[in-house]
DNA sequence: GTGTCTCATCTTGTATACAATCTGAAATAC
DNA sequence: GTATTTCAGATTGTATACAAGATGAGACAC
């Protein structure tokens, strides 16, 4: 049985009815009120969200281009499960991306500064943790990424990463780790910050690179 | 006037129609025969390839996943245009991606050997070149790339960048230039190659984003 | 009992009708 | 003449009916 009851089209947007669906699932998948392997029945949803299945259809469609789920042509949807393997492939493509968003963030910074909002961040990240504020070190997290993701100035691996993340927060999810991370972590971000903030490209690419091997390796150890 | 009569089901696969009509419309675009900033109506396209809106609409939505369409709600859909912004964000995307396979590929190589696809590829292309041949130093860098993700053993990191060669094929494609490279191309895969082989896992990364960076930086300088 | 075939049933894929929204040109006010 | 409004046409979004393919239970042969 299916917690079906959880899904809603409440707190969406106000585009189309199939993009409300779509952030209704989503938010679904993300939260794990629909979890991994379970079968998306386009009347099942259709009946339950009150619209019929062509809106279904797209959104099922758009999830399966994010990567959360799996469509098998005449079978049906399903939440991707989050195999060790998938795990591994999604944290070796984090480190690909984001040491080249790093990288890029050097050069921008040594160019023409402006990296006051990363540091703001990675302060933020610093006292949050010093004061053992679990959901302030989330949000600074998030701050710090998106920093960075700005100072990168490249939508297209903004928006792989951020299909990434989300990606990242289901993990998080099944070890039930804070997604801030430890303290190793926080020294790691600041390295990053600072590499950046010089202006020192490789290094920023390099310990970026590292921080994502530690963490997946340290995540995987937590996996059957 | 659009060249609509160019498109065709014909070469297609045999899954559902809305798979068939994806790949026809991938073909045009990536052809040039749907240009950029060209619109995609919906009925145009069905009574032209006798099949109902609705495949139509999978199809394109499928596209815009890709990255090789856009989509306005109300509005339409759209061959993505390759700005010059957009080409330097998908060169850069591949310099972090391609990169990682490297490394992968070499940390591979190290543990358990295998090397071999990959240098017959790079030979291949060699010979190519010193022929001349155009067409078969092509096969040659197709074999080569796929051979590298091969050795990579990312599945998810190798369809990120099956994405980005397509976009990367409309760059050679405006360009005018043959997709191989020049002889500092052939020999900066030959070099990733060597250290692939020797299992140099930092290094391979290191050529290859390198290679990536070059290529960009002429690429953009063909462009206006 | 085991394996295969048949067919009713369910689910997804497609076609088509209708609703919602955008667009542009003509009409109108000033 | 210019700006604003209105509205008809065109295009996308959604609902619903029908077609195609998958699934599993039961019949049947051996």
């Amino acid at each position: 049985m299916n917690k079906l009851e959880t899904i809603s089209l409440e707190g969406g947007g106000d585009g189309p009815q199939s993009m409300r669906v779509y952030e209704a699932l989503r938010r679904a998948i993300l939260r794990s009120d629909l979890q991994p392997g379970a079968a998306l029945q386009e009347t099942e949803l259709a009946s339950h969200l009150q619209v019929s299945r062509t809106p279904i259809r797209e959104a099922i469609r758009r999830l399966n281009a994010d990567g959360l789920v799996e469509v098998i042509p005449y079978k049906g949807a399903f939440v991707k499960a989050l195999s060790r393997t998938e795990v591994r492939e999604i944290y070796e493509t984090a480190e690909g991306l984001e040491g080249m968003a790093a990288w890029l963030a050097a050069r921008k910074v040594a160019a023409e500064g402006g990296v006051e909002r990363l540091q703001k961040a990675a302060q933020a990240m610093r006292e949050a943790f010093d004061r053992g504020d679990v959901v302030a070190r989330t949000e600074a997290d998030t701050e710090f990424h998106a920093a960075l993701h700005e100072l990168a100035d490249n939508a297209y691996l903004a928006q792989a990463l951020a299909r990434l993340r989300e990606q990242v927060h289901r993990v998080r999810h099944l070890t039930a780790r804070a997604f801030g991370g430890n303290a190793a972590s926080l020294e790691e971000h600041e390295a990053a910050c600072r590499a950046i903030a010089d202006g020192d490209a490789e290094l920023a690419r390099t310990i970026t690179q590292k921080h994502w091997e530690r963490v997946r390796t340290e995540t995987l150890s937590l996996l059957p």
